[in-house]
DNA sequence: ATGCCTGTAACGTACAGA
């Protein structure tokens, strides 16, 4: 089985770039970040003709997750349960739920589609948020385990946290700028210590998912390594395969991110690209 | 060329992104 997750910016501004990747690379399920659009505006039609089921959650045009798979998709669950809101709060004080995160279960594999709030400034309001967001997944992700060990698990998405200094062209252009800071490291390095492990890093040691439109980043390959798929033990144990997709920035229309992807292989399954396993 | 930012809402300009 093979797996991916894409930030697309926007699914309805490159929905033939998209389609036409995870057909030609044979993707089986694809975890979409930033939509950018709601359940109507949706471009379905291509990714059904395609073979494809897609179960979304988005609510305007900010943020927005989806999973599209050609196997079948169970258990679908919208946001998480400490996911903390943002905004101007409702009359019972509770700010709103953005469309951050969905997961289901593929032939017995739990997926989370996970879009990390930016945190904007060091003294932002939305910094708070990013961290509380990203405690409480940790927490829900702790009790994921507890409940269901044997489970594979896999949070992947856009985490907008820069683990390492060189995960990035240069460390020092970051000096007082959110997805570096000592907290946010803090919180993502919370996930390891529940359990989870990125699958991808000891496959694939450098490289960056990121690059800015602006000022040349790609070119320049000035470029941010921020999106990851973290696995529990049972799922990092399948993984039999990586890669990052850096092709997918060129051409007309890209993404400012590009795929990140695993291969998921049995023990026992020789076959090289098992669709079903 | 991988090239100086892009998408959405709304139709001029604001906001978000990392």
């Amino acid at each position: 089985m093979r797996i991916a997750t894409w930030n697309v910016n926007s699914i309805r501004a490159r929905v033939e770039r998209v389609v036409d990747y995870i057909v030609r690379e044979e993707i089986d399920v694809l975890c979409m970040q930033e939509i950018k659009c709601r359940d109507n505006q949706f471009p379905y039609e291509q990714f059904t003709a395609a073979g494809y089921e897609v179960v979304l959650h988005g609510l305007n045009q900010w943020n927005g997750v989806a999973i599209a798979s050609r196997l079948p998709l169970e258990d679908v669950q919208i946001t998480f349960p400490s996911q903390p809101g943002f905004g101007e709060p409702d009359a019972d004080g509770n700010a709103p739920l953005e469309a951050r995160a969905i997961a289901a279960t593929v032939d017995g594999v739990r997926l989370w589609s996970l879009y990390v709030p930016n945190g904007r400034e060091l003294d932002h309001p939305h910094y708070v948020y990013k961290l509380e967001w990203l405690r409480g997944l940790a927490r829900d992700t702790a009790g994921w385990l507890a409940e269901s060990p044997d489970m594979p698990l896999a949070l992947l998405g856009d985490w907008n946290v820069v683990p390492y200094d060189h995960d990035v062209w240069d460390i020092r252009e970051f000096a007082g700028s959110t997805h570096v800071s000592p907290p946010e490291r803090e919180a993502f390095f919370a996930f390891e210590a529940v359990g989870l492990k990125d699958v991808v890093r000891p496959l694939i040691p450098e490289g960056y998912t990121y690059w800015d439109y602006k000022q040349l980043r790609f070119p320049r390959n000035e470029g941010m390594r921020i999106d990851f798929i973290m696995g529990s033990p049972a799922f990092a144990e399948l993984v039999d395969s990586a890669v990052i997709a850096r092709d997918e920035r060129k051409g007309d229309g890209p993404s400012d991110h590009v795929p990140v992807v695993v291969d998921l292989v049995r023990e026992g399954d020789e076959d090289d690209r098992p669709m079903i396993w």
